[in-house]
Order: C-alpha cells, then structure tokens, then sequence
DNA sequence: CTGCAAAAATGAACGCACTCAACTTTTTTC
DNA sequence: GAAAAAAGTTGAGTGCGTTCATTTTTGCAG
C-alpha cells in the first residue's frame, strides 16, 4: 500500500507537467514564467525544482510523452508494413511526422532538441537521446524486415541503412521545425524525394 | 576614406570578437560572464550589445569564423579530389572532423549548435543555417565531381545523395560533441562504417 | 573654433530562472 | 499518542543576461 506521501508526490509531479503540457502549448514555451507554472499547478517555485531540474527538464519531459506515443504506434507499422520499400519507409516516417504537431508546437520542438544537444548530462536529456535512439532502432527493424520479406536486397545490412535513414529524417525534422513557415505537407515531399533514390538503390531487382 | 568612428567601431567588434573566442575556449561559453567579457574588451556591457544580439550571437560569430576555415580548406579537396568514392568522401568528411576542435571546445559546439536550432532567426542565427548550406553544397559538388570522373554510376543525383551523406555526417557530428568523452577516432570510424556500404552502392562497378 | 545634430557608449536597473535556509508535514520509534 | 527523525515545501534572495535613459563622443556646417 502506497503512503500518503508517495500518492501526494505523484499528484504533485503530475499536476506540474500537466499545466506544463497545457501552457507551454497555448503560450509558448518561452513566455510561460516559472511562478505561473508553480501557481497554475497549486505548488511553489521551489517545489518545481523539487520534481524538475530546470524549466527545460520540464519541456523535455512532455516532449517525451509524445515521442512515447509515436514509438507505440510506429512498432505496429513495423510489425506488418506495407507493400514496397518506399512505401514502407514512407508510412513509418509520415506517421513519425504527423503526430509531431498533435501536442506539441515547432517552438516546444525547437526548444526540446536544442536542449537535449546542449545539455545532454540532464536526466531528462539522457531519456530524450534514448527515445531518440528507439526511433533510430525501429528504422532498422523496418528495414531488417524488409529484407526477411525478399523486399530490401540480400546484401544490405540493416543497421547503416537504418542509421542513415534515421539520420536523414531526423536532419530533415529539425529543417522544419527551424522554419514557422514550413507545412508538413512540404516536409513530406521534401524526405520523399530524399528517400525515393535510396529506397529504389536498397530494394531488390523485382520489387 | 574612412572616419575615426567607423576604425573605431570596427576596432571594438574585433576587439569583442577577440575576447570572446579566446575566453570562451580558455574557461567555457557558460563560464565567462558577460561583464567579464566586456571588461577584456575594454567596452561596457551595453556596448557588447550594440554589436551583438545576444551573448550566444557572439558565439555563432566565433563558430563562424571557424566553419568558414574549413569550407575554403574543403574546396581545394572538392576541386581535386583523390581516387575512388569512398575515400574521397571521407577525405572531406574528416577534413571538416579534424579541424572541429581546433579553436571549439565541444561545449561551445553543443551551444552553438543548440542556438542555431533554437533561435533561427538571429541574424547570426540565419548566419549559421546559410554556412550549413554552403557544407552541404560541396558534399554536392564532391558527388557531382565524382560523377563526372566516371567514379559515381551515372544514374546517381548529385543532390538528394549528397544532402543524405551531408545529413548524416552532421546528425553524427552532433553525437560526437554531446558525448565529451568521444574521441575524433571513434567518430571517424562510426562515420566510416556509416559511409562505406553506401558509398560501394553509388561507386560504378568497376571502381 | 563654436554650436548643433547624430551616433554610440555607458552602467544602473530589470526580469526571470534558479537556490537555500527556515518551516511544515508525514513517518517512524518507543 | 507524543516526540524525534525524515522528507518535502516554501518564497525571499541571488546571479546573470539583457535593456534603456542618460551622458559622451564624433561629424559637420557656418
């Protein structure tokens, strides 16, 4: 049986995240004060810290949870992609890119990935590298799985190609979220034509 | 001719510009203390930003100057490049690797790379993206300038195969400067496992 | 040289993320 | 159940990047 305490803690932490979530959103992760936060959630600036290194522990924490998601729908196209090396390709990485915006703004994006470069030591910065390196591991497990269907060429190995897809689409994502005015239907076509050539050189002679 | 006041608005900006690379390499980015900079400059704080946007536009700058370097140094190899697809690619690859931390230390990387990301929109920022394009064209031109020698198959496009190896050497580049405990060696050979299967892929047969 | 306008330098003041010594609440002990 | 210990909360205080009203310097015309 949990004590009062560990179920005060655990309203607490999720209280914080939730008006994070909520005001980070509706007004920009930049504008959103620290004592606004504290006040929204019904805790003080310092009980924040408690829970949360820095602001922008905050921030990557709620990126998280998106990424969390995207890696749970992206395992099922996976597990049975569709017909045709770039339509597979395609289909996992345009799941990836659709949800991005679902809850998160370019802003929060912006802000998530410049952290998790510049300060990779946080805790939260070390779980966002690893979500990333999830996403990169399920690129691969796309394309090792191609390869068992006869799809992806014998002699390609799976995790270069993967890594460098992954790489790409990832350079690309960081493309458009620098840009406001970048729609995703423009992101879409742009890894399209980056991934058309490479698809048509990995998959086999008879696709 | 030029006035006393323009030689000296151009003395202070060097002279700030001047500090802030050997201070900021001495004791860190987050270290040195705008004020302390100021000091080392002989100008005031208000003054540092009558030149600068902000304390990280003044790190871009200094990035700048060193990214710069390497494109002219990089054009010579573009211009003559050595035999065979993958060395030639790595050639440059590494030329960019090994005069990284020349005059950077990884944290002022990290920051500057951060900041680009974060804050696209700075005048340094923008600065920053525009010397992004120019690395990536000459990966281009490599590719095309292979091409033409008969070493790259004919069907290969220059762009889309260049921006995915530009793409990947700098996603890889990132790796390298969030992990203070990797060395230039292990980079090299993460991006020479990375390049070799793609660049026999590209390479005509009889290379 | 003098007076005037434009440009630039200055540093005290401000805002906001973050800290920490004092205080409150929960748990444990007997 | 009271008292001691442990764990957590609190918000005024601190540090540093940034701003802006004031002062100083430069350029120029008469």
């Amino acid at each position: 049986m949990t004590g009062l305490r560990d179920r005060q803690k655990a309203d607490r932490e999720r209280r914080i995240l939730d008006a994070a979530v909520r005001m980070f959103r509706a007004r920009g992760y930049r504008a959103v004060r620290l004592d606004e936060l504290a006040d929204r959630a019904d805790v003080s600036v310092g009980t924040v810290y408690n829970y949360y290194q820095t602001k922008g522990d905050i921030l990557i924490a709620t990126v998280a949870l998106e990424v969390e998601e995207v890696i749970g729908i992206g395992s099922a196209i996976v597990a049975d992609p569709p017909r045709g090396v770039e339509t597979a390709l395609l289909a996992l990485i345009f799941e990836y890119y659709d949800h991005s915006l679902n809850y998160l703004s370019k802003e929060m994006w912006r802000t998530a990935m410049a952290l998790s470069i510049e300060a990779p030591d946080t805790r939260n910065g070390q779980h966002y590298s690893a979500l990333d390196r999830k996403l990169c591991g399920q690129v691969i497990e796309l394309v090792a799985r191609l390869k068992e269907r006869g799809e992806v060429r014998d002699d390609i190995d799976p995790e270069p190609f993967g890594e460098l897809i992954f790489n790409n689409l990832n350079m690309m994502f960081i493309e458009f979220v620098k840009d406001d005015s970048m729609t995703l239907e423009a992101l879409r076509c742009a890894v399209a034509a980056q991934m058309r050539p490479l698809a048509a050189m990995i998959a086999t002679e008879d696709a």
